[in-house]
DNA sequence: GTCTATAATTTGATAGAC
DNA sequence: GTCTATCAAATTATAGAC
């Protein structure tokens, strides 16, 4: 089914979600493959070149995710509903936070090319979130609310991920968006 | 002036909210301080000490500064500016965000005792939010409220970072305190 | 309180056999 | 594609001299 760089990507995905790009280490996704970490060189040369693959798998992920949950919704409200059950999975699935979440505040100690891609992630998803804003609200008030909107997300996972309750990611959510009117 | 204890919490405080904790070795902040890592051992015989202690005086930090700013406010919209305005110097200071913000993304990947001190930090704060909120909100609205605050302060620092401007928290966090009406 | 010296382990990475 | 073997460097940590 899965080739042996799919299973490298899922084990460095969970590994980085959970504990972080530096506490993720080739002989750990060796052993958890049942290879040897020589044989993860021959995939990825630099631990750099594993980082980027799984945020660029990582990423198109979350689009294709957001297109497909989004594909029904008409509001505003409904876009944003679709945003946050794609967030809300991640959680859900594995108990992790986002990739870029954590790449996100690791990024001053990360490889320039890995802060870039995480840097571009975020972006995107301030231009999705502002697309699916009333486009009747000024542009700047726009941005701003899109920017807050993303905030709230990576830091509601966060904050549930420490206090081990997804309860805190819901109540974060649910009064975010009570503060968006369609 | 500050003795090597201090000076020592300072630089590995800086390192961990930059870079996180397994970002930041012994050795680094020996050299920096121009000891070696052995005399960092004298005073932190485990890195989970210094980890601990780090985070016992930053958390020391906040709630002293969070009590000073807030002494003038009256309504809960000064409160919340308090606040942002506290977490906000963080960022401005020195590039990088909440100490509580890496480490608590970093959780799953810490020691016990350390990741527990971060997740108590989170909840004194959602604590402190919600008793600045209005009495007259249901319990559960306010709570929900808090944590939708905690979460924005937390996310937006984390994406400012990574998008390396200040502007992003600013535009998240104006967006956020036009929600909250006195 | 700071040092030298050192141990035991882990890490990212490479060369070359099969 | 996976392995053995190996490297140089870094890491946490300890023992004991000064």
């Amino acid at each position: 089914m899965s080739d042996t760089i799919d299973r490298l990507l899922d084990a460095a995905e969970a590994g980085i979600r959970l504990r972080g790009y530096h506490a993720v280490s080739f002989r750990e996704l060796a052993d958890e493959l049942g290879i040897k970490s020589s044989s993860v060189h021959y995939y990825f040369r630099q631990k750099e070149d594993l980082g980027l693959a799984v945020v660029e798998r990582y990423a198109a992920r979350v689009f294709t995710a957001l297109t497909a949950e989004a594909s029904n919704a008409e509001t505003p409200v409904d876009h944003l509903a679709a945003l946050c059950a794609v967030y809300r999975q991640a959680l859900k699935g594995s108990d992790s936070i986002c990739l870029c979440g954590m790449l996100g505040a690791e990024s001053a100690g990360l490889p320039d090319r890995l802060a870039a891609a995480v840097a571009a992630f975020f972006q995107a998803n301030i231009d999705w979130i502002a697309a699916a804003l009333p486009q009747t609200m000024p542009a700047k008030a726009r941005r701003a609310k899109a920017t807050h909107v993303l905030a709230t997300l990576q830091g509601a996972m966060t904050v549930a991920g420490s206090l081990k309750s997804h309860k805190v990611f819901d109540d974060a959510v649910r009064d975010l968006l009570t503060t968006v009117q369609d």
